[in-house]
DNA sequence: ATTATCTATAGATCTATAGATAATGC
DNA sequence: ATTATCTATAGATCTATAGATAATGC
């Protein structure tokens, strides 16, 4: 049984393989979407035959499966601190403005991430349900990072946490497709800082 | 010759057909992408052979062209007003809350910006330098509209427009994307304009 | 003459399965 | 026994071209 990611046992060669097809996976679906992508592409750069890459992966969905949860697994390592908790208030929102500067750095997975979602509001795509309930996760954690700022007396009373966490996200969206048409034109880090600057100004007691 | 735009003369069902594939291949393009947009499909929905839709427009990319070209010609109808100028400083902030409230109703032609950009960030897209020379063209004209309002002393001094404009237009964006995903949860003009709110308490003079 | 169609088809894909062979590890 | 591969191939696509036929409009 191929696709495991806990309980692995034995067989060494097939989990480095693994390892390195959804590697190669991933920057294919960054560069081309899911519907652009080829297994056959996929196989031959991770050296192997098609119908090889189909004993690891059972199908292309499986395929896509297995590299949106290792983006997430990312991610998650990224958002949560040390000690296992995340940041809230006004931690939250340095830890959003760090992210973005990391981001900045690592274009090929903004790219992944921005050609997928927006392949995902498409008919029947296999990456829907995974874009919409990321969106709901986001939208929770900030909408809840806020709430505890305005409970800590960080933020004025009164703001609707909820609203706030819809355009800090959205601000990040935007301004990732603005930036990956345009790297050089478009400083990611300093636009997303700038509207928190604006904001905190406005939400600040 | 086919793929005319002006200067057309006679065969009006050949220019009744070309509308009626432009029309078909909006939608199959916003639902699909222009990766997973079948020719045969587009041709069957409009009542042709596959090859005879190719009479019309020479080859996939050059139906595509065409459809961006309608979605800007549409675009640039809603941007201008009657007497053909742009609205300035905060007529300009006005006319794009209208602009999003008007979208929040197309939701089919939002899905094919949203789509087709997003598809374009990816290597030897077709719309490519559309979606690049679109946003600079939005970022100039949002920027030139600020720059104007702090002109006639209706924003303060010292805003920077062009920052302004790139992150404007990333909320309109971003929200686009919440939205299409869940149009019921995210009710895209409203955050929209609180967003536009809260940024002109921060411009006002 | 130009335009609008069609059928037929070349030539490339693509995903996924069947079935065989070899290596790995208990 | 399980896992990792391969070759061969079924069965669907897809875009675009060739070449024929019919209708339109000067």
């Amino acid at each position: 049984m191929a696709t495991r990611t806990g309980g692995r046992r034995g067989y060494a060669a097939g989990d480095a393989r693994r390892e390195r097809i959804l590697h190669i996976a991933m920057q294919e679906f960054a560069e081309n979407g899911y519907r652009g992508t080829s297994l056959a592409r996929v196989a031959e750069r991770a050296g192997l035959s098609q119908p090889g890459l189909l004993h690891h992966f059972r199908s292309k969905e499986d395929l896509l499966v297995a590299v949106l949860e290792l983006r997430d697994r990312r991610d998650m390592e990224r958002f949560f601190t040390e000690d296992g908790t995340m940041p809230r208030g006004l931690d939250a929102c340095a830890a959003l403005v760090r992210l973005v500067e990391h981001n900045s750095r690592v274009p090929e997975l903004v790219r992944l991430f921005v050609v997928l979602t927006s392949e995902a509001v498409t008919a029947d795509h296999p990456a829907r349900a995974w874009a919409e309930e990321r969106y709901a996760r986001m939208r929770a954690w900030i909408a809840g990072a806020l709430a505890a700022g305005v409970a800590a007396g960080e933020l004025r009373p009164g703001v609707d946490p909820a609203s706030y966490a819809a355009r800090i996200i959205a601000m990040m969206d935007g301004l990732q497709t603005q930036w990956l048409l345009d790297p050089d034109g478009v400083d990611m880090p300093a636009l997303f800082s700038a509207y928190l600057d604006d904001l905190l100004a406005t939400l600040r007691p």
